[in-house]
DNA sequence: TAATTTATCGCAACAAAATTGCATTAGTAA
DNA sequence: TTACTAATGCAATTTTGTTGCGATAAATTA
């Protein structure tokens, strides 16, 4: 399965790049207004996701949001900081604390996702 | 509006009081065997959770969890600690550890949401 | 005990977010 | 330019949870 270039993907990639911050679908449709089917939307960002260049995490919203990875390469994923997600702009953005936790015996971590929710420092 | 003591509020209880873990509507809905109605499922955990007898999470997978609240009382709820997810078996527990972080300034924190996602003791 | 009140229940319908199937379109390499 | 097939758009489906409403049954009162 080889990837192809298409206006689709670089519209969207230009999106998050310049966001600065987390994007859902719902985000990118409006944006694009209406230009991009919704299933395209998905598969684009989900296509990123596959391909090591977004992180993809579920908000306490029940929303997924997508980000670039930032210190992310090929060998070494690391998307185990904070999320926030502002309740007033709606924003997301990812936080630089690193989630650290210690589980008890026996316990293995695949994955973390970790939330704060309340007012970004635009909105308080 | 007075609560009343219902077979389906009660053996909700009792599931949860045995489970000893945080419970969703589908586990629930699969240990009564059709017994009762999804909606009603819904209803009665919500309605615990107006009465601050469990508090709700949305878990990783996009699941509302329902736990009983430990050591809540009327005043003083606190929910703000990790939440484990079980990939094998799919039980979600409660962690003892309390989620910490600091964060920048100007951000007003509202809420906490953490989950772990991996392996219990029992199934790594 | 019987009557009354209304919380709760079950069923159908709805809603929101995301995915899947499939025919069509369009990158890309030869 | 042609051939291959990834990507797209649309419709339909899935999953999770909520709402509306008539029927049922707790709890209170007579």
């Amino acid at each position: 399965m080889k990837r192809r270039n298409t206006p689709a993907k670089s519209t969207i990639m230009t999106l998050l790049k310049s966001a600065e911050s987390a994007l859902s679908q719902d985000m990118i449709e409006e944006k694009v207004k209406g230009d991009m089917d919704r299933v395209t939307i998905y598969r684009v960002l989900n296509s990123f996701c596959e391909d090591g260049i977004t992180h993809k995490i579920l908000a306490d919203n029940g929303k997924y949001y997508f980000a670039l990875c930032d210190s992310c390469n090929d060998e070494v994923h690391n998307h185990d900081h904070f999320h926030f997600r502002c309740t007033k702009c709606e924003k997301v953005e990812c936080l630089d604390e690193q989630v650290t936790i210690k589980l008890p015996d026996g316990y293995v971590m695949k994955s973390i996702n970790s939330w704060v929710t309340g007012e970004c420092k635009n909105c308080s």
